[in-house]
RNA sequence: CGCGGGGUAGAGCAGUUGGUAGCUCGUCGGGCUCAUAACCCGGAGGUCGCAGGUUCAAGUCCUGUCCCCGCAA
C-alpha cells in the first residue's frame, strides 16, 4: 500500500518507524514546520522529520493545508491511503477525500470519550483508570469519524501523562499497521454521540494547583500535568512545580495549610487529607526532594498557601 | 543576540558599604535512652562554575565564557 504519513511530534514518530519497517511503502511526510525551542530559540525539526529524512523519505511542512498547493502535491504523490498521527492541523475535505481508503488517525482516547487535543492528559487529571487508541475514519468533525478499531489500556495508579504517552504510542503504532493491515475487511462503526466527551487542550494556569480540591484531585493534577506544564503553587510569590506527590493521611487543618515541614512538605487539602509533596522544583532551581527545599526556605507549619 | 533569576561543604540555602566564609540537612565521633529517624555535645568537609582584570585586599566590583532554571514562543 503507499502510505502518507502526517505527524509531528515524537508520539508520531514512533508509528512512522513502525510503518517504515512494513511492507508498505510510504511516499511522503507532512509534518509542522520547523520550530524555535528553548530558551536559545534554536530553530530544531520535529522529530517525524528527523525520521523521515533519516530514511530518504520526502518531507513537506507547509504552514496551511487550505491554499491547494498541499492538495497538488498529494495528487502527484497518489496515495491510497493517509495516516494523521498528532499532526497538528485540520485536513481540509478535498484531502480527506483524495486516497481511495481515505485519511485515517490515531486517537489517544476510547472514543468518543476524550475527543479533542490532550486525551492522554486529560484523562489522568479526570481520575480514569483506564483508556486506550483508537483508529478511526476521519471525517471533517473532530475525531468525530467512524471507528475502525481500538484498544483499551489500563493506567497505572502513579503513572504520569508522560509515561502513558510513551506506553500509547507504541500501541497506537501497532494498532494502526494492524488496522491498515485489515481495512478491506473492517466494517467502520459510527460514534455514540450521546457519549461524546472532550479533553480540551491543555493550558499552564490550568496546570496551578487549588487545594480547596481533593487530595486525590491534587495528586490526579500532578500525574496528568507532568512533565508539562506541570502542576504548581506559588510559594512567597515564587512558583514551585511538584514534580512527584503522594496522598498521606487525615488532618483538620484548612485547605492549603501547610502542616509537615521536616521529612517532606504536607499540605491539607479539602477533604481534609494530606497531600506530601515529594520532589518539587522551585524557580530557578533544579528539581529536589521537598526535604532538600526545606533545608534552605524556611516554611513555618500553619503557612496558607493559595490564600 | 526576546525578558528575568541563579551557579558558595555530599544536598538545599545565607553572605550587609570589598576586610580571615556561615545556616539547615546529611556524614563521622561521643552522650542520654528499653529504644529511636527524637534530644544533647563535639569533629571533618569549600581554589565560592571557569578564565582574565581592578585592588594592599575580591564570594562581593568589571569583562569574557560555560552550565541550570522561570517567563515568552
Amino acid at each position: 500500500m503507499r502510505i502518507m504519513f502526517m505527524g509531528t511530534p515524537d508520539y508520531a514518530a514512533v508509528t512512522l518507524e513502525k510503518l517504515i519497517k512494513s511492507n508498505h511503502e510510504i511516499v511522503g511526510v507532512f509534518a509542522q514546520p520547523d520550530k524555535k525551542v528553548g530558551r536559545k530559540q534554536i530553530l530544531t525539526p520535529p522529530p517525524v522529520k528527523v525520521v523521515a529524512e533519516e530514511n530518504g523519505i520526502p518531507v513537506f511542512q507547509p504552514n496551511t493545508l487550505r491554499d491547494g498547493s498541499a492538495f497538488e502535491i498529494l495528487k502527484d504523490l497518489n496515495p491510497d491511503i493517509i495516516v494523521v498521527v498528532a499532526y497538528g492541523k485540520i485536513l481540509p475535505e478535498e484531502i480527506l477525500n483524495l486516497p481511495k481508503f481515505g485519511c485515517v488517525n490515531g486517537h489517544a482516547s476510547l472514543l468518543p470519550k476524550y475527543r479533542g487535543a490532550s486525551p492522554i492528559q486529560w484523562c489522568i487529571v479526570c481520575g480514569e483508570n483506564k483508556t486506550g487508541i483508537t483508529v478511526m475514519k476521519m471525517d471533517k468533525g473532530m475525531d468525530t469519524g467512524d471507528i475502525l478499531s481500538q484498544c483499551e489500556v489500563i493506567i497505572g495508579e502513579k503513572e504520569t501523562a508522560e509515561e502513558l504517552f510513551d506506553r500509547l504510542a507504541v500501541i497506537s503504532a501497532d494498532l494502526m499497521l494492524e488496522t491498515i493491515e485489515n481495512i478491506e475487511n473492517i466494517t467502520p462503526v459510527k460514534q455514540n454521540e450521546a457519549e461524546a466527551t472532550y479533553a480540551p487542550i491543555i493550558r499552564k494556569e490550568m496546570a496551578l494547583l487549588d487545594f480547596s480540591k481533593s487530595s486525590k484531585e491534587l495528586y490526579n493534577a500532578v500525574r496528568g500535568y507532568y512533565s508539562w506544564p506541570c502542576a504548581y503553587f506559588f510559594l512567597n510569590g515564587k512558583r514551585i512545580k511538584v514534580i512527584e506527590a503522594e496522598v498521606g493521611g487525615k488532618t483538620n487543618q484548612k485547605a492549603g495549610t501547610v502542616v509537615g515541614n521536616t521529612d517532606c512538605l504536607e499540605i491539607a487539602c479539602g477533604d481534609g487529607v494530606i497531600l506530601k509533596l515529594l520532589t518539587v522544583q522551585p524557580e530557578g532551581k533544579g528539581q529536589m526532594t521537598s526535604k532538600q527545599m526545606l533545608c534552605g526556605t524556611k516554611v513555618e507549619k500553619g503557612t496558607v498557601l493559595n490564600g
